[in-house]
RNA sequence: AGGGGAGUCGCCAAGUUGGUUAAGGCAUCGGAUUUUGAUUCCGACAUGCGAAGGUUCGAAUCCUUCUUCCCCUGCCA
């Protein structure tokens, strides 16, 4: 794991972390990604995943992958799978094998008698409604539960039955002994174990009382020696509970909760719930549908790894709302891919076009080099026929201002070939351009004409040699920036579902070089003038018809200027 | 009877032990180069740090008051 590392910019939790280096609190870092296998990561867990492993990375510390699986009634294996590739292929490796929170319930167990035995925990019969009304409120402090008086030995017996299954679902849980009138609801006398008769992914039927969260999360992190313990802000409540567990049990380390900000990107959603809707409801072909947020989704759309670390580490790490642009993921990705990506030509809304002087084996063709600024990639020749194809919104019959590409009567440079003339347009009965006579000024195949500049280049492709390929060209899944915070006239939000944009994919024939045809799946290219397109990672079959999806276009200075 | 956070350029974000002209990135706008209107390269872009007072030779940084926004009332994580 060794990524190009520009001087990693300051944020305050590098700061603990260089406090703590420096006073000698650690002598090294040991961070985690702590996923819950309930669906599959999403551009916001990256940036997580990045902060995590990268400050592993940068400090030669070591980071964990730790599946937070205490729900076993949510939880599934195909999640613990698809999180460990995305891991992976975001270019990140965890310190040993993955770990699991439920690796650790006899410990937690263990630590719940404890609780118990000290008189800190107590096993409580409040129903759940009981317990909501004995919570109180954010104005007015709880009541104590009629049960919380219990002995430590009742309450030992007590639990003890919970595990060995004695009662129902739900009929008692284990809360924590702290403050029910405390201004933190979080410390009203949590509940730290409920009863759930569910078969467990890792543990089977072991079990019939699982541990919730805040009483599980701080003992894993403490038991594996994390140093900083990373959440996002809406935890920052939950701190004190975090820290009243590991002072009140005996365990060595006490690893520091710091919470930064959660990435939100504009113009998609990432709650899972609505991720899960989509999928669900068939509104997109699966979770690595490349129109998703997910990691998955942009894997398969094109984005690469490196553009999505850039994009992570250009986010930065705040405590301030971090609400990101579209425009800077496609941003961040473009920038890898320029560098990445081998140049192809493609036409993919053609209009016919006849080269009507042009003369086999005379007027010939160039070869024309994989990438502008790596000569070591090599060339291949890019054959000239009298029929080509270009690009419709190459031609123009009633140029705009500044227009530099084909006009009637026009010259336009044909990439890697010669300069043309457009003599003649030929419509359909509908007035439809199908077909454009042109004639090639044969002295200007690698050099300009003389006595008249040409500042127009397009691509093309000739027609006899093009290979078709199928082409899903996909766009932005919802048409407004939060699809998720927009209110309608009577103050309520209005389903996200109403904002999918009809446009985010269409699929079309397109006619590329032959030389793609053989490329493995996953393979990007730029088409040039066009964007970035890869071979898909499921359809797209090496020999067969290609299958490219379109990951990002160009900057297109022309039309973002309002032109045409 | 509430508790916890946050407000620095259109969007992120450095800066915080008070000290020259408030980093950087994204976006935007100019211009140069270019057989991709791409890339690359130059240049522009906060008398201003939520607001108002105050302390000081000097304040985004310290004090006071005010204000706006976010999170918390699962036997979810």
């Amino acid at each position: 794991m060794s990524h190009e590392a520009p001087a990693p910019i300051s944020n305050f939790i590098r700061q603990v972390i260089d406090a703590d280096l420096a006073s000698g609190k650690h002598a090294s870092i040991v961070t985690r990604f702590p996923p819950e296998p309930n669906g599959y990561l999403h551009v916001g867990h990256a940036k997580s995943i990045c902060l995590n492993f990268g400050l592993a990375e940068d400090y030669t510390g070591l980071c964990n992958l730790r599946m937070d699986d205490t729900n076993p009634e949510k939880e599934e294996d195909e999640y613990i799978a698809a999180i460990q590739e995305d891991v992976q292929w975001l270019g990140y490796q965890w310190q040993g094998e993955v770990r699991y929170a439920s690796n650790y319930f006899d410990q937690l167990y263990a630590y719940a008698e404890e609780l118990i035995v000290a008189g800190k925990a107590y096993v409580d019969d409040l129903t759940p409604e009981e317990m909501r009304q004995y919570r109180g409120n954010l104005n007015e402090p709880g009541k104590e539960s009629p049960y919380r008086s219990r002995t430590p030995d009742e309450n030992l017996t007590l639990f003890r039955q919970m595990r060995d299954g004695a009662f129902a679902d739900g009929s008692k849980t284990l809360r924590v002994k702290i403050d029910m009138a405390s201004g933190n609801i979080n410390l009203r006398d949590p509940v730290i174990y409920r009863i759930r008769r569910a078969t467990h992914h890792q543990t089977g039927d072991k079990w019939c009382i699982y541990p919730m969260y805040d009483y599980t999360h701080c003992i894993s992190d403490a038991l594996e020696g994390i140093t900083h313990s990373l959440c996002t802000l809406e935890f920052e409540d939950h701190r004190p509970l975090y820290d009243w567990v590991l002072n009140n049990i005996t365990i060595p380390a006490h690893p520091q909760q710091i919470e930064f900000s959660r990435l939100e990107l504009l113009s998609v959603v990432t709650s899972k719930r609505k991720l899960r809707q989509l999928v669900e409801e068939h509104l997109v072909t699966g979770w690595d549908d490349p129109r998703m947020p997910t990691i998955s989704g942009m894997r398969r759309r094109g984005y690469s790894p490196e553009g999505i670390r850039l994009f992570a580490q250009r986010a930065g790490v705040s405590k301030t709302p971090n609400v990101v642009d579209f425009a800077s993921l496609e941003g961040a990705v473009r920038e890898t891919l320029e560098e990445a990506s081998p140049r192809v030509i493609a036409v993919l809304d053609p209009i016919k076009v006849t080269l009507t002087n042009f003369e086999p084996g005379v007027t010939g063709s160039r070869s024309a080099p994989f990438h502008p600024h790596h000569e070591e990639w090599g060339e291949r020749e890019i054959p000239l026929a009298r029929e080509i194809y270009i690009e419709r919104e190459d031609f123009a019959e009633v140029p705009p201002p500044k227009w530099q590409r084909l006009t009637p009567g026009g010259e336009v440079r044909l990439r890697y070939s010669y300069v043309i003339k457009c003599d003649e347009v030929i419509k359909d009965s509908a007035g439809m351009v199908v077909e454009l006579k042109c004639s090639l000024d044969k002295d200007t195949l690698g050099q300009n004409p003389v006595g008249r500049k040409v500042k127009g280049v397009i691509h093309w492709i000739s027609a006899e040699h093009a290979i078709e390929a199928e082409v899903r060209m996909y766009d932005r899944l919802f048409t407004v920036a939060r699809p998720d915070a927009v209110r309608g006239d009577d103050g309520e939000y209005v389903d996200f579902k109403q904002f999918m944009n009809p446009a985010s994919l269409t699929v079309i024939t397109g006619y590329v070089e032959p030389v793609v045809r053989d490329a493995a799946p996953e393979t990007r290219y730029q088409f040039e003038r066009l964007g970035y397109f890869v071979t898909d990672r499921k359809d797209h079959v090496a020999g067969g018809k290609p299958v490219f999806n379109r990951t990002v276009t160009l900057k297109d200075t022309w039309a973002t200027q309002g032109q045409a």
